[in-house]
DNA sequence: GCTAAATGTTGAT
DNA sequence: TCAACCTTTAGCT
């Protein structure tokens, strides 16, 4: 279940296992069967990720582009492929492994422009090393939306998701209700530069920690408790581990809202 | 066995 | 702002 680093150790993952291998390509739930015919047993050169986005690079230039959405789950295992079980949309079978794809928002077979035209619709992804933070803060500097809307607009940080936009306020102290043009430059600077923190973490890790025990375990973030793992995000009315206030929610931008009262206040 | 919830996006109102 | 869509699983009865 993801955000932006989920995508990115599937890229890394998918490339290592198949990359330049001819892949066996199906959909025994049907929903892509057209595109698997015409791609069974072409080469696939690498998966690259753009926040949230996965593209399969084939020869050929085709592209197939998957977006988990907030379902969406990929199987990934040694061996032969079990018979097929459930909703499975796409099948992956290189020569020594197979990949399951189940519940994505988008599986589909698409062109070289489609996807940057995909690409070109994202801010910068804290992921890339090739990210400019200030795509994202000519967008935030003149909104009126408020920060925890802001911090899941993938215009603004690609790759960002529920927990991030939770956390990463947090930890900058920042109210999830100041409006991005309140907002100064150097603080921007500080969420951005959090953003990557944290997220090279959780790419590294497999998992998205942002206490200050996990800054302590950071090698070893796998043994961070699930409790232990986060400030704000799913404690609602617990106490605050800064200030002991009680973790507040809300629905904002049409997600679950957690936030510190106390250390948010503005 | 049923229901609700979950790290998301799109398109219509 | 809201509903629709994608699928599995945790937490009830």
């Amino acid at each position: 279940v993801p955000e932006g680093h989920t995508a990115h150790r599937i890229a890394r993952e998918h490339t290592r296992r198949f990359g330049g291998s001819n892949l066996a390509v199906s959909s025994p739930q049907g929903r892509f069967t057209d595109a698997a015919l015409r791609l069974d047993g072409a080469r696939l050169d690498r998966v690259e990720a753009y926040g949230k986005h996965l593209f399969y690079r084939f020869s050929g230039d085709r592209i197939v582009h998957v977006h988990l959405g907030i379902f969406g789950k990929f199987t990934t295992a040694d061996g032969a492929p079990p018979p097929p079980i459930g909703e499975l949309r796409m099948r992956l079978v290189g020569p020594t492994s197979y990949a399951d794809l189940r519940g994505p928002t988008a599986c589909e077979l698409i062109t070289p422009d489609e996807a940057a035209a995909v690409i070109a619709r994202l801010g910068p992804d804290p992921l890339r090393k090739d990210a400019d933070p200030d795509r994202g803060w000519a967008r935030l500097a003149k909104s009126r939306l408020e920060m925890g809307a802001l911090m899941l607009d993938q215009r603004v940080v690609a790759g960002s998701g529920n927990i991030f936009r939770a956390e990463v306020l947090y930890r900058a102290g920042v109210s999830p209700f100041r409006v991005g043009r309140a907002v100064d430059h150097p603080t921007w600077l500080g969420i951005w530069t959090d953003f990557r923190l944290l997220m090279r973490a959780a790419f590294r890790s497999g998992r998205i920690i942002t206490t200050e025990a996990a800054d302590r375990e950071r090698p070893k973030a796998r043994t961070v408790p699930i409790d232990d793992a986060h400030y704000v995000y799913r404690r609602t009315g617990m106490p605050c581990r800064r200030c002991g206030s009680e973790i507040k929610t809300t629905v904002q931008a049409a997600r679950n809202l957690f936030w510190c009262p106390t250390c948010q206040a503005v």
